[in-house]
DNA sequence: AAATATAATGCAATCGTTTGCAAATTCCAT
DNA sequence: ATGGAATTTGCAAACGATTGCATTATATTT
């Protein structure tokens, strides 16, 4: 049986309340009884449990990370670790914990979060995406929950916490690179059109072109899965288009690594014969053949200052929401190219 | 304020506890007001407070992993998403949930063990490394809490469950599939030496390279960060020698990336001047250049598996503790070939 | 030494469940 | 109708902490 307070309260001849106010540091208490109280924790190795902590204080230390669906294909994403250690980091140094929800439908998940939720195991949430007309959102709303967004919110944006890049800019300079390089014929491939990040990049790419007085043939515009696959597929069919582009945005590296390799199956060079731009700038960005150019978007100060946020939001539940927007670079290397 | 048992047992008309089996589906209940509770419970749109049915049933439904130290560093490694993404797909099926525990030193690491062990957060943890003398080990021992090890344990190997490859072998494999290949000067650059990993690929290549009548010079063996900055600094220790080596094994991708780039930097081809066979076959390895031969270690299955042992035992603690080992194989890519 | 003020501790209720046991209800046979 | 068994339900004590309030011990003043 595991040590408690009164296992304490008994070897330091003392109420189990004293031994509650000295864990406390309460200045109540004399400095004779705390030092006999904290020997005897010691002694006998004793920790707080938190499951009797969090019943009565209505709160856990811990905050709840969602991840998005189909977390079995999702996570393969260097994207998402990244956000988490910006999150770990952040939480260790207000000594709080971290909770990981995954799934495969959306369904799940969300089961997940009212089980999370209504069940007091987190006083906070961070959903890793923003998805329009998001029923996990809806319901956080509902609940009056804290919770953040790391993304940006289709809706009700004055009353939610996010934090985001300004992704309808950075999709517009990823292509004003391209066109700026030269190119006229330019392809788009993006994620999960419900998501918010893929629609923002995606008005931005348009605007630029629109600014450019270029067309946006129909067939120029894919959306794939978050994956490398995704990027395969997108590529077999643009190459089969009568006027193939020239460049090609990617809203994400590994659909590009899709891109890139599929695009050299099929005896494209990169950057000579097509230029690729893509986004997030993860890891192996720059160890792709040819290295990508890629919007680096900041990813472990998205997730830092997410936590950050979170934090604030739970220990002062009436703070007004705020939203934090993350600078963006492009980073160029060598998948971009003027055309011939 | 949360709705709580009572609340749906004034809505229903009886008491607490009957609400309680009804949720618990106990066959004491009649029919008739287990309908009516049920309404009662759909209508309030209740959830149990999981921290008063952790207090009372000793339980969580949750486990614990535990990341290396300096998470800012080792998360980067996909290694570390995919084996969660094992852990995860397992114990969705069970209704378990996850408990990530990250930290840069091993100081901070070992008391986020002990709150999570004493003050009942998981039923059961996972560590996700094993380190030689570890004190978070021996912690677990010594307090007969259920855990698993993904990777081999220095000593107690009988009284351990643990989920590992054949690193042994592996090394040697690895190591004799370049001896064939024709090389006589094979260097080794491994990661951190007190993790058993290292030891034990190091054991099986020093092994091979043994029973092959070749000499290994001491500096042909370097310890490095798992990361590439580790890879790189031990290259540029290499090549300097008056007899360089012509192959390397290397024991994780990612330090492998450091390799490839700096003999690339340096002017060195792979494989034409020096080939390079690396461990765990994450999802770059393909796409580096050149495509890395690399020994997959089924990082997914690790993961899965050590879940559903973990659960197991949380299941029946007196059970025995049992090894499992996991198959591995060398896919071969383009970082190697017979030497000059 | 008594009265009062102050500091230190303890009592007991509470958080939201679960569960052994007692009490109440229903059912059936007489 | 009545007794007794079988079926349902409720009471109350846990689980391990926290905290307002009462109480006791100590210090201060007269």
């Amino acid at each position: 049986m595991a040590v408690t307070i009164k296992d304490i309260a008994k070897l330091a001849n003392v109420a189990p309340s004293t031994v509650s106010r000295v864990l406390a540091n309460n200045s109540v208490i004399s400095e004779k009884t705390k030092k006999r109280v904290q020997k005897a924790i010691e002694e006998l190795g004793y920790h707080p449990n938190l499951n009797a902590r969090s019943l009565i204080n209505q709160t856990t230390n811990a905050i709840g990370i969602v991840m998005p669906d189909s977390a079995s294909k999702t996570f393969q994403n260097p994207f998402f670790p990244e956000v988490i250690r910006g999150i770990s980091s952040f939480i260790h140094t207000k000594e709080y914990s971290l909770y990981m929800l995954t799934g495969e439908t959306q369904e799940e998940i969300y089961n997940g979060v009212v089980k999370m939720v209504q069940g007091r195991r987190v006083d906070g949430i961070v959903l890793l995406y923003s998805r329009i007309d998001d029923k996990i959102m809806h319901y956080l709303i509902e609940q009056d929950f804290p919770f953040v967004l790391i993304g940006k919110p289709q809706n009700f944006a004055q009353e939610i916490t996010y934090i985001d890049n300004d992704n309808y800019s950075a999709g517009k300079d990823a292509a004003d690179y391209l066109i700026n390089l030269g190119h006229r014929h330019i392809a788009f491939i993006g994620g999960n059109p419900d998501l918010m990040v893929t629609k923002e990049r995606l008005s931005g790419f348009k605007e630029a072109l629109k600014n450019a007085g270029l067309e946006i043939p129909e067939e120029y515009i894919c959306h794939m899965e978050f994956l490398q696959e995704g990027g395969k597929e997108a590529v077999e069919q643009l190459i089969l288009l009568k006027q193939p582009p020239t460049a090609i945005v990617v809203t994400d590296d590994l659909m590009a690594l899709g891109v890139l390799s599929t695009l050299s199956e099929k005896g494209y060079n990169v950057p000579d014969d097509l230029s690729v731009i893509s986004f997030n700038n993860v890891i192996f960005s720059e160890i792709s053949n040819p290295p990508l150019t890629s919007v680096d978007v900041r990813i472990f100060q998205l997730g830092y200052e997410s936590a950050q946020s979170l934090v604030e939001k739970i220990k002062s539940p009436n703070l007004l929401p705020k939203n934090i927007i993350v600078p963006y670079k492009i980073v160029e290397r060598q998948s971009c190219k003027t055309p011939k």
